[in-house]
DNA sequence: TCATTAACCGTCG
DNA sequence: CGACGGTTAATGA
């Protein structure tokens, strides 16, 4: 399990089975149940927590008790990579949704990578890139004021991160997903969610059966009010640039 | 537990 | 005023 985590670990993408056994000397397994908190925000980070099995939720809690979802994770994925390089503090809480598996690589072994394996340095760039810019558009979203456009772009994100193609055009999420899932992400109520994707689904642009949605109709999610303005590239319309598969 | 609908109400353009 | 979205309640799967 260890091991095998850390080679689908896009940080340590190009080392080799020596180099990760090292590596692996200085990491540990932990297994998570089921909506189980791994980090808290706020709470100090002493290493880099990467995602084995499982699924995972990151986001920040409002005094009013919502919870505002920053990211949706499945392996292979590092956890707050920011936090895990600069030693301060996690930004976000990390929450199982299933039983989960992660592999805690502390910070004083994580450190010592870039200089030690040079092939890392461009792993962590790309890495903190793609924070980056999950971040910003997690931020676009919470800007916008329509219902409506927060969900559908929360959507577009969601498919551009687990899309998978279904026929010509259309594309599934392959991630479970409630719709107070869909709320906490889009920063509107679990009712309102409820509305906008029923909407949606009346106009036959998604499909959603047993908490997966299906995108049927890519450009019946664009908006003229939101996407148009949108000065974020979600590049979910790039017809040169297909979502990547997981 | 999750999803849905409807009625009601306040805010804002 | 009217659209939008949050609140509350009731109901079904």
């Amino acid at each position: 399990m260890l091991l095998a985590t850390l080679e689908s670990c896009e940080l340590l993408r190009g080392l080799t089975s020596q180099e990760l056994a090292s590596v692996a000397e200085a990491a540990r397994v932990y297994a998570f149940p089921a909506q189980s908190d791994i980090f808290a925000e706020g709470q100090p980070c002493d290493g880099l927590w990467i995602l084995g099995a499982g699924r995972v939720r990151l986001y920040h809690s409002a005094p009013d008790g919502r919870q505002q979802v920053v990211s949706f994770r499945a392996p292979p994925a590092v956890l707050e990579l920011v936090p895990a390089l600069d030693g301060d503090r996690f930004t976000a809480t990390a929450t199982t949704f299933e039983e989960s598996t992660l592999v805690f690589l502390p910070r004083i072994a994580l450190v010592p990578l870039a200089r030690l394996h040079p092939v890392t340095a461009g792993n962590v760039i790309r890495q903190l890139c793609l924070e980056l810019r999950q971040r910003d558009i997690s931020a676009a979203v919470t800007g916008m004021k329509h219902a409506r456009g927060r969900i559908t772009c929360a959507i577009l994100q969601l498919a551009r991160q687990y899309g998978v193609p279904v026929g010509h055009v259309g594309f599934r999420i392959a991630y479970r997903l409630t719709r107070q899932d869909i709320a906490d992400r889009s920063g509107v109520t679990l009712e309102t969610a409820i509305r906008v994707l029923s909407d949606l689904q009346r106009q036959g642009v998604i499909r959603t059966q047993s908490q997966i949605i299906e995108i049927v109709d890519m450009q019946g999610l664009r908006h003229p009010t939101d996407c148009d303005v949108c000065q974020f590239d979600c590049s979910v319309f790039a017809p040169s640039l297909p979502p990547p598969p997981r």
